[in-house]
Formats: C-alpha cells, structure tokens, sequence
DNA sequence: TTGAAGAAAGGAATCTCATTCGGAGCAATT
DNA sequence: AATTGCTCCGAATGAGATTCCTTTCTTCAA
C-alpha cells in the first residue's frame, strides 16, 4: 500500500504550475477509486515502474493536487443513516463566520456558500431526525439565521469524492454567438 | 500505513451486528481523517498493540462500517474548480432511472434522491461553467426532467466524508409531549 | 549537427511496517 | 471449578515502500 502520507522529500524542486498528463491523471483515477493499491500495481496499470509511481504521487502530494487519504466510512453502519442538505438564509453578509462554527459537529460534513436563492448550504449526516431538529435548533439559535429548508435524503444513488477524469464533451457547446459561424 | 484493502481473512467468523465500542470509534475516528497511520501509531493512539488495531479494522471493514479507502484529490488543482448543486424536478416516478445513467460521467459526484420541493439532488464539480451548462444540456434531454435549479458554489468551508463521532446531545431534546412532565 | 544539462525512468538494495502465529488473560457458560 | 470463546500482546516473517544509482530522453546552446 502507498504511503501517500509521511514522504516529505521531492526529488527535485517542488513545481506548483505543470500540467497533468496522462501518467498523473491515470494515477489519480486509480488512487481515487482505492488508495490501498501498492505502487507496484499502479505501476503496471499506468505502465510505469514502481519508483516511478512512488516519484509522482510524492509530487502530486506536494503540489496539493492530493489532500489526503481517507478511510471512507458508511454513514447507516456507523450510526448515521440520517442524511439531510439544509438551505440556511441569513440576514447581513459575513455573518457566516458564525455557520463555521458548526463545523466542530462531526455531523456537520459540508459548508458552502452558494449563489441562488439562498446563502448557504450544508450537508449533514446524523442519527436520526431528532438529531437533525436538534441541529436545527442549534442553527435557529444562532441570530443572523432567518429561515432554513432542509431536503431530507431518501435514497443516495451515488456519493464520491472527487474524480480525476475530466468529460471534455461538456465544454464543447458552441458558443451562442458563433452560430453564425457555424 | 495499514492496508485496508486486501486483507481478507477475519480471525472469527464475521459478526454483523455488534456495536462498536470506544475502540472502534477512535479507529474509524482517526482512519476517516487520515488512513495513511502505520497500525503502530494507530494503536498508540487508542491504547492497543498494532496486531490487534490490525484485527479491529479487518472486522471494520468486513463488516461494512468502512467502506474503502481513497485518495482525496483537491477539484480546482485537477482541473475542476466549479462546483454546484443541482435541484431536479422531474415528471412521473422510477424515473431516476435516467438520471443514474449521469453517474457515468466523472463530473457528478453525487445523486440522491430527496423530500422537498424537488425530486433529486445532484452535486457536480467541473471545469467551468461551460460545462456546468453542458451538463444542463443533457439534464434536459432527458424526457422526465422538467426543471433544475442550479447552486453554485461560491466558497466552501467544509467539506469530508463522514465522520465516525456522534454528537449525543443533538437527539436530548426532549419529546414536546414530555412538556407536563419536565 | 553536436555537446551539455536537466528531468525522469528503471533496477537493485535496504529498511520500515503490515501480517501472521502462538500463547496468555478474561468473561461467560455449564 | 472447568471449559469455551474471544481478544489481547510479543515476537517472527515477509511484503512492499523507499532510496540510491545508472541510463535514457529531451531540450537548449554553441
């Protein structure tokens, strides 16, 4: 299994702005899809030798295109099958220091702040629907919290992290104004 | 760094339902933060030896409280700052068949579907608007969509898989029956 | 065109740590 | 009190991460 976590030396000088190729994006695929691969394997499934895979995971550490490497666990066989996304309106702007501070919640998995018809978004996983009114209690409590809409999960068909392949085909809608120039 | 992979052989028979214990807890607590920890320092951690750190997380895993383990790669350095929530409402019903045809792409990262005003939920992360709007496009090619309501994203604050703690306190509200009684 | 320099890959050696094995402690059951 | 089952620990083993060194390829300059 790769350490992705305690090697610190780069080989050669750390550079932030290359690009990806084709070796870095294979990589990152695999390891994203399961980090217990040894560099070994990754090496043959990326057609390259051990230490080479070793020398680009340790760069694409060091250039944060990896956070980290995570034990994902299963929200119903931990205890929390109670999965919700909370719309939050707020009153004023910048107040949402005092949503951050919910992060101490370990049911608390995502903060956002998003352009639409709310302020922010958050992602929460709890024990039960009690726990999800307690949260909100917690919300309401706070003052610059006007009104919130929760959006109870039903059933989750898909839930990742982050995924290295890039679907080109999505960008390549013509430009309105180059119909003329079709 | 702990293999949590291909380890197959639980000493006694897999045992489904048992409760996980204070142990359990710190390992799966410190394993969704970072599974790159040699057993050694797993343990010391939780106050066991490493074989038997070793023997919890071959359970752990058999029996389905971890998942996996996975590389977290950061969007905006591998190409996709663009981050969004999609709302879907869509006619009919058993018609998310359709929409589980979008996990194909690498771009979505999440469907469910949810008890709201809308019908299914979706968060995507792309290269940029474009494709934001090429995903739209295909959204409403298919024939239940009726509508989308788009988040994006403007900053977020937090962002992880979920967490092993539980926060007690948020399910000790009392039962509003139990007023009399308080 | 040739030479030099930098970057990256592969092979082999080393060394850390995952993994296994056997035995001991402890609780529950009979 | 004895037995059974479970989980722990310590030591041994082996796999694989990590390092070092050499070679190759590319790039830039003369």
């Amino acid at each position: 299994m790769p350490n992705l976590e305690k090697t610190e030396t780069v080989r050669d000088k750390a550079q932030e702005a290359r690009p990806l190729d084709a070796f870095d994006r294979r990589i990152l695929g695999e390891l994203a899809q399961d980090a217990g691969l040894s560099y070994a394997e990754l090496g043959s499934r990326a057609g390259l030798s051990a230490p080479a895979v070793h020398e680009r995971v340790k760069r694409l550490r060091a250039t944060g295109r990896i956070r980290g490497t995570v034990a994902v666990l299963d929200g119903p066989a931990t205890g929390k099958p109670f999965l919700a996304f909370v719309h939050v309106d707020s009153t004023g702007w910048g107040k949402t220091q005092e949503l951050l501070a919910l992060a101490e919640l370990p049911e608390v998995e995502e903060i956002h702040s998003v352009a639409g018809d709310t302020c922010m978004l958050l992602k929460v996983r709890c024990a039960s629907s009690r726990a999800l009114e307690g949260l909100l209690a917690r919300l309401y409590a706070l003052p610059s919290v006007k009104a919130t809409r929760s959006y109870v999960v039903l059933s989750t068909f898909l839930e990742r992290t982050p995924q290295a392949e890039i679907t080109e085909a999505l960008e390549e809608k013509r430009n309105p104004l180059d119909i003329a120039t079709g």
